[in-house]
DNA sequence: AATTTAACTTAACAGTGTTAAGTTATTTTT
DNA sequence: AAAAATAACTTAACACTGTTAAGTTAAATT
């Protein structure tokens, strides 16, 4: 029943995180200070600087597992037995999806910019797996011949500005008189697609 | 030679503008704080307050300069003697350079998220006046029966989607291996013009 | 000459991220 | 079993932050 130490240890990380993301998410990252966070696991302030360098890397953390979580979804899709171009559409949807279901996650994630010194070495390491994920898909349709580029990269790049684009505005400038919501995600889906089809 | 009083007074609001925004800009809105852009422009800090309701709303401000700055480079496109489709590409082209020459400033004005009792209130004043720049060049466009859908604030909503990704990606993500800027930004422009086209 | 107003400052509050030093309990070594 | 080392955590403090209430000083108005 009880745990031993190094169990405890372990947790003890993760139960930062957990709080930290759940606030993070309530509250946006700014309005989170480190001893808010720290009171609501019960430890000292200074406790969370023996498990992470500083605010920001704790925000790196949640970012990390954050992409991985979103990286899963999109490959799970890709699974399907559907047309590459289907899966594709569905792989930029659940993206978008993914970003408004998790507004103050996705903020935390692509929109805050993230000034690190250290931040080139391990920066999107699983965001990388995510987007990689996304090139996969678009691999697949360069292979039926269904687009009229074939540059992996610059098509999967300017599909990604497109779909980060429309989460990000929908995000932040929820002030802004959009279109009805679906109808404007369903127009900025097709009109990429479209304007990379063959 | 000297000023009288009332200039100075309304000299004093601009050149806490001017100081501000310079400082935003180099350092980025959360690294400046008050107490600095009191000092640069050697006043109290306590002075701004009689100007500015708080840090917040002297951003709001600058970004209202900047979304003016912004909607007349736009604007003063659609007055050359070219055909619509060609001055629609230029005017997001304008947007995209306009964000990657000032970084900072497009950071401060499109991409963090400013949440504010009043916000909705006077939000995009200026920044209204800037996408309807866009939507009357839309408009132009579905005149000319140049695309294939004729609802001007869901294909212009669909555009600013697309070029604010990229310009936002482009800044925050500066660690990315992006492909070469400008065939990246080429391909955007071309793929959100080739989807609506008709 | 007395009063009001405008423009600005001082001092302070309540918070922030972060660090250095200290404590306590457990584990390892002798 | 006693001594030393280590791990896990806390206390106290530093140097900041945005912001406000109260105070000052000089000019304009009555």
């Amino acid at each position: 029943m009880a745990k031993n130490n190094s169990e405890i240890k372990a947790d003890l990380r993760q139960e930062i995180l957990d709080a930290a993301r759940e606030m993070f998410v309530a509250e946006g990252y700014a309005n989170v200070s480190m001893r808010k966070i720290a009171e609501k696991i019960g430890y000292s302030p200074t406790t969370i600087y023996l498990y992470f360098k500083d605010k920001n890397d704790l925000l790196h953390q949640i970012c990390e597992e954050s992409f991985a979580q979103l990286a899963r979804n999109i490959s799970s899709i890709q699974q399907l037995s559907a047309n590459s171009m289907d899966k594709l559409r569905m792989g930029l949807r659940e993206y978008i999806n993914f970003g408004l279901k998790h507004p103050s996650h996705y903020e935390v994630i692509f929109i805050m910019p993230l000034k690190s010194e250290v931040e080139a070495e391990y920066e999107m390491s699983q965001g990388k797996v995510a987007f990689e994920t996304l090139c996969s898909s678009v691999s697949d349709c360069i292979k039926d011949n269904l687009l009229k580029n074939n540059d992996v990269g610059l098509i999967s790049q300017t599909l990604w500005a497109g779909i980060h684009g429309i989460t990000s505005l929908l995000i932040t400038h929820s002030g802004f008189p959009f279109a009805e919501r679906e109808k404007l995600i369903d127009n900025v889906i097709e009109t990429l697609i479209s304007g990379i089809e063959a």
